[in-house]
RNA sequence: GCGCGAGUGGCGGAAUCGGCAGACGCACAGGACUUAAAAUCCUGGGUCAGCGAUGGCGUGCGGGUUCAAUUCCCGCCUCGCGCACCA
C-alpha cells in the first residue's frame, strides 16, 4: 500500500528506454566469444595502428580522465574498421614501478600479487566501457618474456657503448631509498611522495642519450605532434651553437676553455669565472685567496641544488687571485669562483662580459668590475644589453689591423671572430646540450634486473649472454629497504637538510635477496666471461624502460625468438595515432625515441620515427572546477557512473564534454544530458516493449531528410578523422531532435545513422542494430558514405548588411544570378538605402550581400 | 624572467581560407500530458531600451588594417602548462 512519503520522495528509477546493464552484458558477453576486434597479421587491408599510452595499474582503479583518451582512440578504431583498416589496438600494463613496492614494504604483500589485483581491476573496468581492444595481444612489462626484451636491448645499448658505468653525482631521495632522474625531481622534490633529494655522488649506469641530441632533435619534423609538445623538446634537449675557447692561464700552465654562444663579444670580456667543482681552481688560486677560496667552495657543497638555483638571490662569488689571457687581444683577466656557473653544462667555465649578458652584469655590479660595451645600440651602465639582432659591434679590433669586428653585425661577426680563433689554435665552432645522460639505475626491488654481472678477475661489467635471458627477477620475503627513514618535520615535509654526512650505505633490495634453491645470496654468482665467481648487478632498471618499447612488442607479442618480427614490424609500424597524457611530453617519449633510434641503428625497426601522430588528453577536473584529488573528495569514479548511467552513456558524455585536448570540468548534469539523447535515438525505433517502432517504415525519405542524413554523414566523418568527437556528437543530436519530430522515419536514414552512431556508443547501436533485424556485429559493417552533392541545400539564405551591419536576409534559389540576388537585396533593405546609390556593392558568392552607403 | 597555449551567454562549449556570433548540451522559464508529480513532448531566451515593430551595445582590455574582425596586425591584462643562472 503506498504510504503519502511515497509521492514526496523523487524516484531516481529512471523511465529509460532501454536497461542498459542488460544490453551492456549481452553485447560485451558477445565481443568476447566472436572476438571481432582482433587485429589480423596477414591482411591485404591498409594497416592502421591506433594506441593508448599504456597506465601504470595503480590500486584506485581507472579514473575518468583515462577514459577520456581511452574513448577517443576506441572510436576512432571502431569507425577506421567500418572503414575498411586493419586495425592494431592493443593495451597492457606498465606494471613495474614504486607503489607496489612500498605498498609490499608496509604490508608484506608480493608487488606481484598486488600488481595482478590491480590489473584484473584496471581490464575489467576497461571491458566495461566497451573498449574494443584486441585482448590477445594484452603484455606486463613485469612478464619475464616481455622484460627479457627489455633486457635484450639493454645488452645492444651496453655493446654499443651506449650504456656505460660512471661515478656521477646522483638524485638520492633518503624517504625513498633510490636515486631518481632529473625529471623525477619537482622543485626540490621527489615527484613521487614530494620527498627531499639531496645531490650524492654514486656509481652508476647512465645511457647516453646525449650521442642521439642532434637526431633526437633533428627527427622531430617527422611527426605530427602538438607544438607544444615539440617545444618541450627542443628545450629540453637544449641545442645551443657557439664556440670554445681557451684562456691561456697567466702564472701557470694550462687554459680555461670556456664556451660561448657570443663570440662576438670576446673583446668585452673584463673577468672569467670557474663553477666552485671546476678542477683548475686550485691551479689558479692565489695562496692569499687559499682560505677564501675554499670557504667558497665547502658552501656551495653544502648548499641543495633547491637553494643554489634560488633565482632572485644576490649572486656571490670570490676571486682566486689568478688571471687568465684574452686570446683576442692578450688582456689580463681575474678569474673568480662563483657557483651561478655550474659545473654540468659546457666546459664549467665562461667568460664573463657583463655589458651583454644579465647575469654577468648583476655579477660585475655586486663585485665593482668593469663593464666594456662592445655591441652599440644599449645603455650597458643601467643594463646588459642582449639584443643581439639590432645592435653593431664596436671597440673589438687590435692595434695592428690584423683583426676588427667593428661595424658588423653579431649575426656576421661570430663566423669571423669563430674562423680567426680557428686559425689561430685558441677556439673553435662547438655545440652544446642541455640534455644529460640518462641515470638508468634504481635501488629497488620492483623493476628489471640488469644482466650484467661484476667479476674482480675481468675488471669490468661484464655482460650476460643473450641465451641466459631473461634474467628473472628472484623471489624476496623482505622488501624493506634498508633506508633513513625520515621523522614527519614541523613543515609536514618528510625528508633530509640536504647533507650527505645524515647518510648510511644503503644497499639495494636485491642484494639481500638469497636464492631459494640453494639457500645463497641470489647476487652471489660467476663470471659467464672468466667462470669465476662474481657478482650481479643488484640495481634495476627504471620504470622508464619497459615503457620505451611496449609498442614494437604489440605487433608480435608472443615471438619467443626475436623482439619483434621484421615483417609485422614493417606492416604496422609506425604508431598512426598516439594519444595520452601531456605528462609524458618530454620524458616518455623523448627515452622512447632514443631506444627506437637506436634499434633503428641495428636493423630491429624501420622507421625513423615511433609515433607518427601525437594527441594529449586534456585533464577532467572535478565538478567545482578543481583537480580532482581523494583530499577534496571530487574524484569521480567510472563505475558509479556506468551504473547509473551505463557505458555508452559514459562513454559519450567524455566526449561531448569539449575538445579532447582540452582542460574541462565533469558535470553529472551532462551525463544525464547524453543518455537523454540516447533514450531518444531508442526511443526513435523501439516501442516501450522493446519491439521495432511501427513509426519505422521502409518509404523513402523526403530530399530535406537525405539532405540532413549526408550532412550528418559527412561531419561526423570529417570530425572524427580530426579528433572532434563533441561537435560529432552535436551534429548526431541535430539528427536525432529533426527525426524525433516525424512520425514516418525510413530505414533509410535510420540504418546508417545506427552505423554513425556505433563508435561512441557501441552497445546501444548493436541492440538497434538487431532490432533493426540485421544479424551482429555492427562493427563489422562498412561506414557509410555521403554524397556530396546531397551535402548542399539548393535554397540559401542570404544575409543582407549595410555598412558591414546585418539589415535583413533574403532567401534565393542556389543557383541564382549575382544580379538577381542583388536586386532582391536591394528591394530587402529598401528602407535603409532610402533610394540612393550604394557607393560600392560587395558581393560573396552564396554567402552574403553588403552595401556600401 | 623566457617559451607555448587559451580568454566567447548563468555554465560546458560552437563558429576562425575574415562574411548571419552563440550550433549542440546543461541550468532556467512557460506550455501540453497528469488528480498531482516524475518522465516525455513543444516553446522561449546574449544584453540594454521598448507593450511592440524595432534599435543600441556585445567574443578579456586599448589601438590598427578592411566594405566587413571572435578570426589578421601592434600594445597591454588575466589564467593554464612548461623551462628556469644552460653562458
Amino acid at each position: 500500500m503506498l504510504e503519502f512519503h511515497d509521492f514526496l520522495i523523487p524516484r531516481r528509477v529512471m523511465a529509460k528506454g532501454y536497461d542498459h546493464h542488460e544490453l551492456e552484458a549481452k553485447w560485451q558477453a558477445y565481443w568476447e566469444e566472436h572476438r571481432p576486434f582482433r587485429a589480423m597479421n596477414d591482411s591485404s587491408k591498409p594497416k592502421f595502428y591506433c594506441l593508448d599510452m599504456f597506465p601504470y595499474p595503480s590500486g584506485s582503479g581507472l579514473h575518468v580522465g583515462h577514459l577520456e583518451g581511452y574513448t577517443a582512440t576506441d572510436i576512432v578504431s571502431r569507425y577506421k574498421r567500418m572503414k575498411g583498416f586493419n586495425v592494431l589496438h592493443p593495451m597492457g600494463w606498465d606494471a613495474f614501478g614504486l607503489p607496489a613496492e612500498q605498498y609490499a614494504v608496509k604490508t608484506g604483500v608480493h608487488p606481484a600479487l598486488t600488481t595482478a589485483q590491480n590489473i584484473a581491476t584496471f581490464k575489467r573496468q576497461m571491458k566495461r566501457v566497451g573498449l574494443s581492444y584486441d585482448w590477445e595481444r594484452e603484455l606486463s612489462t613485469t612478464d619475464p618474456d616481455y622484460y627479457r626484451w627489455t633486457q635484450w636491448i639493454f645488452l645492444q645499448l651496453y655493446k654499443r657503448g651506449l650504456a656505460y658505468v660512471a661515478e656521477v653525482p646522483v638524485n638520492w631521495c633518503p624517504a625513498l631509498g633510490t636515486v631518481l632522474a632529473n625529471e623525477e625531481i619537482v622543485d626540490g622534490k621527489s615527484e613521487v611522495g614530494g620527498f627531499d633529494v639531496i645531490r650524492k655522488p654514486m656509481r652508476q649506469w647512465v645511457l647516453k642519450i646525449t650521442a642521439y641530441a642532434d637526431r633526437l632533435l633533428e627527427d622531430l619534423k617527422l611527426v605530427e605532434w602538438p607544438a607544444s609538445t615539440l617545444e618541450m623538446q627542443k628545450n629540453w634537449i637544449g641545442r645551443s651553437i657557439g664556440a670554445e675557447v681557451d684562456f691561456a692561464l697567466a702564472d701557470a700552465k694550462g687554459a680555461i676553455r670556456v664556451f660561448t654562444t657570443r663570440p662576438d663579444t670576446l673583446f668585452g670580456a673584463t673577468y672569467m669565472v670557474l663553477a666552485p667543482e671546476h678542477p683548475l681552481v686550485d691551479v689558479v688560486t692565489g695562496a692569499a685567496q687559499k682560505a677564501a677560496v675554499t670557504a667558497y667552495r665547502e658552501a656551495a657543497a653544502r648548499k641543495s641544488d633547491l637553494q643554489r638555483q634560488e633565482l632572485d638571490k644576490e649572486k656571490t662569488g670570490v676571486f682566486t687571485g689568478g688571471y687568465a689571457i684574452n686570446p683576442v687581444n692578450g688582456e689580463r683577466l681575474p678569474v673568480w669562483l662563483a657557483d651561478y656557473v655550474l659545473m654540468s653544462y659546457g666546459t664549467g667555465a665562461i667568460m664573463a662580459v657583463p655589458a651583454h649578458d644579465e647575469r654577468d652584469w648583476a655579477f660585475a655590479k655586486t663585485y665593482q668590475l668593469p663593464i666594456r660595451e662592445v655591441i652599440q645600440g644599449g645603455h650597458v651602465q643601467e643594463a646588459a644589453f642582449v639584443e643581439t639582432d639590432r645592435g653593431t659591434v664596436v671597440n673589438s679590433a687590435l692595434q695592428d689591423g690584423s683583426l676588427s669586428l667593428n661595424g658588423m653585425k653579431p649575426a656576421e661577426a661570430i663566423p669571423a671572430i669563430t674562423a680567426w680563433l680557428e686559425q689561430k689554435g685558441t677556439g673553435k665552432k662547438a655545440i652544446n646540450y642541455k640534455l644529460r645522460d640518462w641515470l638508468f639505475a634504481r635501488q629497488r626491488y620492483w623493476g628489471e634486473p640488469f644482466p650484467i654481472v661484476h667479476c674482480p678477475a675481468c675488471n669490468s661489467p661484464v655482460p650476460l649472454p643473450e641465451s641466459a635471458l631473461p634474467l628473472v627477477l628472484p623471489e624476496a620475503q623482505d622488501f624493506k629497504p634498508k633506508i633513513f627513514v625520515p621523522q614527519q618535520t614541523e613543515s609536514g615535509h618528510r625528508g633530509t637538510t640536504g647533507t650527505v654526512d645524515v647518510m648510511e650505505v644503503f644497499d639495494a633490495p636485491l642484494a639481500r635477496v638469497v636464492s631459494q634453491d640453494v639457500k645463497r645470496l641470489w647476487r652471489e654468482t660467476t663470471c659467464p666471461r672468466c667462470n669465476q665467481a662474481a657478482q650481479r648487478e643488484t640495481n634495476t632498471m627504471p620504470q622508464w624502460a619497459g615503457s620505451c618499447w611496449y609498442y614494437l612488442r604489440f605487433a608480435d607479442p608472443k615471438n619467443a625468438k626475436q623482439l619483434v618480427d621484421p615483417a609485422m614490424e614493417r606492416y604496422w609500424m609506425p604508431v598512426d595515432l598516439y594519444v595520452g597524457g601531456s605528462e609524458h611530453a618530454v620524458l616518455h617519449l623523448l627515452y622512447s625515441r632514443f631506444w627506437h633510434k637506436v634499434l633503428y641503428d641495428i636493423g630491429v625497426v624501420s622507421t625513423p620515427e615511433p609515433f607518427k601522430k601525437l594527441v594529449h588528453q586534456g585533464i577532467v577536473l572535478g565538478e567545482d572546477n578543481q583537480k580532482m584529488s581523494k583530499s577534496r573528495g571530487n574524484v569521480v569514479n567510472p563505475d558509479d557512473m556506468m551504473d547509473q548511467f551505463g557505458a555508452d552513456a559514459v562513454r559519450l558524455y567524455e566526449m561531448f564534454m569539449g575538445p579532447l585536448e582540452a582542460m574541462k570540468p565533469w558535470s553529472s548534469r551532462g551525463v544525464e544530458g547524453v543518455t537523454r539523447f540516447l533514450d531518444r535515438v531508442w526511443r526513435l525505433m523501439v516501442t516501450e516493449d522493446g519491439g521495432l517502432s511501427s513509426s519505422v517504415v521502409t518509404a523513402a525519405p523526403s530530399v530535406e531528410q537525405q539532405r540532413l542524413l549526408h550532412q550528418t554523414i559527412k561531419k561526423v566523418s570529417e570530425d572524427i578523422d580530426e579528433l572532434r568527437f563533441n561537435t560529432a556528437i552535436a551534429q548526431m543530436m541535430v539528427f536525432t531532435n529533426e527525426m524525433t519530430k516525424a512520425d514516418q522515419r525510413p530505414r533509410a536514414l535510420l540504418e546508417p545513422f545506427v552505423l554513425l552512431l556505433s563508435p561512441f556508443a557501441p552497445h546501444v547501436a548493436e541492440e538497434l542494430w538487431a532490432i533493426l533485424g540485421h544479424a551482429p556485429s555492427v562493427s563489422q559493417q562498412t561506414w557509410p558514405v555521403y554524397d556530396p552533392a546531397l551535402t548542399v541545400s539548393d535554397r540559401l539564405t542570404i544575409p543582407v548588411q549595410i555598412n558591414g551591419k546585418l539589415r535583413g536576409k533574403i532567401e534565393v534559389a542556389a543557383d541564382t544570378a549575382r544580379d538577381v540576388v542583388e536586386r532582391t537585396a536591394r528591394e530587402t533593405v529598401a528602407e535603409w538605402l532610402q533610394g540612393s546609390e550604394p557607393k560600392k556593392v560587395i558581393y560573396v558568392e552564396k554567402k552574403l550581400v553588403n552595401f556600401v552607403i
